[in-house]
DNA sequence: GGGTGTCGGTCTCAAAAAGAGACCAGCACT
DNA sequence: AGTGCTGGTCTCTTTTTGAGACCGACACCC
């Protein structure tokens, strides 16, 4: 199926689904949009997309993250599905985070959002100058 | 081009770009999705995505949003240069909203995650419920 | 056996962000 | 003169985030 198709047939849809058609309060697509929406949430995703890794390794290779928002996203993120939490009896015991089904699945939408900054982030940061700049 | 091959091609590439190669509090792909991860921030492109909107349509549009959040979101979507703002002298003085080509093909790529999380809400409801009542 | 290190966290406190709602100028209409 | 609409801003309170100290259990070294 053609993608341009895809965009023009589900746009509105796609609107109204974040509606809620009406009931704003109770929308699911907003609610599970928001589980992603965390600042930490889409890059620890990444990290997991490429492969399992262990809390320790997690904070290590995200070293700007605090040990609190570490815990609690991943928390989050296994609470939505979307990761695994795996404890080994090892001493000292070992935990090791993975992407489920549901996240793989998950990140390969959120992966064409991951795509776009990447190929666009000049043109985001272009903006942002001229803005400024006419600002002041 | 097949979808499946984009997605193994591309994995290790687009966590390499959130990571920013070492520079991490300098990578542009997150500097960028940061932009998008506020919690009005999709629901105001979609919106826009369908049609373009004056300030007060928008905040009855979606009525749980704040008047300081919807001005304040409007502006950092602006900044980032995916939202035109173009006053009209009527009286009193009216705003309107649009999404610019950016905006629209940013839009085009977050797409696919709002339809994602309109396809699989339920799953993700579910996982919440399995997890909250494994907990107690 | 005492000191040190690693593991995956939790706890507390300060700073930043978000939400609620009052307030504002300018003009039209009555 | 009073009321309403426009698109905001200002202030205050509550929530979220960040920084960093602390924790138990065990291994390893001496």
């Amino acid at each position: 199926m053609d993608s341009t198709v895809v965009n023009l047939k589900s746009k509105l849809e796609i609107y109204k689904a974040m509606t809620g058609g009406g009931n704003l309060a109770d929308c699911p697509v907003r609610d599970v949009i928001q589980g992603l929406n965390g600042k930490w949430s889409s890059l620890l995703t990444a990290a997991l997309a490429e492969q399992p890794y262990r809390f320790g390794e997690l904070r290590r290779l995200v070293p700007d993250i605090s040990q609190r928002m570490l815990t609690q996203t991943l928390h989050e993120l296994q609470r939505d599905g979307y990761v695994h939490r795996e404890v080994f009896p090892t001493k000292p015991p070992s935990v090791e985070y993975s992407l489920t089904d549901l996240g793989r699945s998950m990140f390969g939408a959120l992966q064409h959002l991951l795509q776009w900054a990447e190929l666009n982030h000049d043109a985001v940061r272009e903006a942002r100058k001229g803005f400024d700049t006419a600002q002041a």
